[in-house]
DNA sequence: GTCTATATTTTGATAGAC
DNA sequence: GTCTATCAAAATATAGAC
């Protein structure tokens, strides 16, 4: 049976997903808690710090995710690999939070602004010294890595909006289709054609 | 000289990018067109009516904008690379307007909902398309269409949340880099990779 | 076409009883 | 730990003068 304190995160993660932090209010989630708005504050200061909390544990999570599955791993494709599908399976499985930890910036005070966006930079960090090893080692095309980096990061958040847990796509179907077409996208190299048109090719 | 009525929209769009539509009130909007917040009224029935005015029109100069430069191509891998500059180009130098469609559809009605909804629908249809036929004719990796198209569409809207028009970088160097990478990652063929670890490849 | 004035509702948050 | 009651502020929107 969870805690008040842990209840409120849930229905807070659900509602803010749903119709966003500015459009919920704090008897919205009272209200499907099954408790007053005034309790709320037992429990938490603000709605912006119930924002904040959201935002802290899932960028943490994240990024221990992420950490946890790149230990022990040295080849520079190897761990692309792993750091796109840790980055696409986290993200199905925590659709709500993550969603939010996207979108909802705006609503935190600049302090808190400043914790989340420094937590979201170390994790980004990690994927630009993956691109930048393959990049030095010639196995990835050079080009800007920073741009690459949103590219991915970003490419990967796609998944997360239309995913469907009920739907006929399994998540490491999912992390399977991405993680290709990125390691395609990063690769030096000649692209021998299959097709009827081998003329066409550029790269 | 512009029209207040065009005024309002260009504040409009300028707050709703900064602080999101449900964070700015008609009374800020006001201030900035100069007028006081009852004479907005006379120009648009509602705040969500500004929203929806501005959603409407990107989506369907959006829209327009791709068609004209698909027009007259033939060529599978020539209208994948024009589409991608194109949707680059748009959201680069249409960023808070792009921005404002891509995530503030939750203030609209549900008729206005259903119908912006329509419109991005049309928008995705085109891609998938080029996509489609890309597979069928054995020039790209086959995969889920709709998938590769959510992705493509994703990865280049990242430009337009951290492109800075006075930055160092061109929108053309921007789009180069992102129908570069896109091409590479939906093109069918073996990779022969140039850098020291060819036994790398999985293909 | 813009103003002043205002109606109505709702918000985030607090005080204090139990 | 949850309640009732309430505050002060702000929101969207309308009425009617000029």
């Amino acid at each position: 049976m969870p805690s008040m304190k842990d209840t409120i995160i849930g229905v807070a993660i659900d509602l803010f997903h749903r119709q966003g932090y500015f459009a919920t209010s704090i008897s919205e989630i009272a209200g499907q808690c099954g408790i007053q708005k005034a309790s709320i504050y037992y429990h938490y200061p603000s709605k912006e710090n119930i924002l904040f909390h959201i935002q802290q544990v899932t960028m943490e999570e994240l990024t221990a995710y992420l950490r946890g599955n790149l230990e022990g791993l040295t080849d520079v494709e190897d761990r692309m690999r792993v750091a796109v599908r840790s980055h696409v399976r986290f993200h199905l499985n925590r659709q709500k939070e993550t969603f939010i930890a996207n979108t909802e910036l705006r609503g935190l005070t600049p302090e808190h602004y400043q914790e989340i966006v420094d937590k979201r930079d170390g994790y980004e960090k990690i994927f630009q010294g993956i691109i930048r090893a393959g990049c030095e080692a010639g196995l990835f095309a050079t080009a800007d890595v920073r741009i690459l980096s949103y590219a991915i990061l970003t490419l990967c958040n796609a998944g997360a909006i239309w995913f469907n847990p009920q739907g006929r796509m399994a998540v490491d179907a999912i992390a399977d289709i991405y993680e290709k077409f990125v390691l395609r996208g990063l690769k030096a190299g000649r692209l021998t054609a299959l097709g009827p048109t081998p003329a066409n090719q550029t790269g």
